[in-house]
DNA sequence: AAGGCGCACAACCGCGGGGAC
DNA sequence: GGTCCCCGCGGTTGTGCGCCT
């Protein structure tokens, strides 16, 4: 792309945060990619987008996380994994980049967590099926959570996102899978009820990463 | 004073999904 | 069904600034 080239990088000014503001009151969200033809900024779309979703809108919050915040991030880490947008979708005026920022910069090193490439704690429902302790109070334990009600689904054949494979494929042993349903599914803005599946060796399985 | 360094945050990039045509 | 456009996501890189020597 030819005219991709003529596009400014780097930092933005107050001159061009004033005339992304001024576009998006006139024309509203959206059709980043016109933002260079109707006004004089040298910006490619996605750049547009981004400074307005993570800067500019006026729902986004600056400033420190509050303790209460921090909270909830990492426990949320600790259930998604690396998921930002869904971490940071039950905080209000918090934006993914936001919410991932503060997570390289304070709370990893805050917790002791190196970066690792591919390094996932898996539970296996072998912990769960396997234990004395009662099923549910196994996963209970395992995720602390304080917001989340959930419950051990019966196994079965999983079909994970996006991916057709059944648990059966997927594994050796078939008390390698099993899944969790959020019961209290207010924090999420998925299909009722929420479900997410955790299995051994397949890469959709990184809910608790260390 | 200055330059080296590390930290915090902003911004870029590659990739993939979804919808319109 | 194929292509294009738009958008969202997550990893990575760039930039500014303060601190230390």
């Amino acid at each position: 792309m030819e005219e991709e080239k003529e596009y400014k990088k780097g930092l933005w000014t107050e001159e061009e945060d004033r005339i992304l503001s001024e576009y998006v009151r006139v024309h509203g969200i959206g059709h980043w990619n016109r933002v260079p033809k109707f006004t004089s900024l040298r910006r490619c779309g996605r750049s547009c987008r981004m400074r307005w979703l993570n800067y500019l809108c006026p729902s986004v919050k600056h400033g420190g996380f509050s303790e209460e915040e921090e909270d909830l991030i990492i426990r949320l880490h600790k259930l998604l994994g690396n998921r930002w947008s869904l971490i940071a979708r039950p905080m209000p005026g918090r934006t993914d980049n936001q919410v991932k920022n503060y997570w390289n910069t304070h709370l990893r090193k805050k917790l002791g967590i190196k970066k690792t490439k591919g390094e996932v704690v898996r539970m296996r429902s072998s912990e769960v099926v396997g234990s004395s302790q009662p099923a549910e109070e196994a996963v209970q334990k395992r995720l602390q959570p304080d917001k989340f009600d959930v419950e051990l689904l019966p196994r079965s054949e999983v079909t994970v996102a996006g991916d057709t494979q059944s648990a059966g494929e997927m594994g050796n042993e078939e008390s390698q899978f099993g899944i969790i349903e959020f019961v209290n599914n207010d924090l999420f803005d998925m299909p009722s009820p929420g479900l997410l599946e955790f299995s051994d060796g397949h890469p959709f399985d990184a809910i608790w990463q260390s």
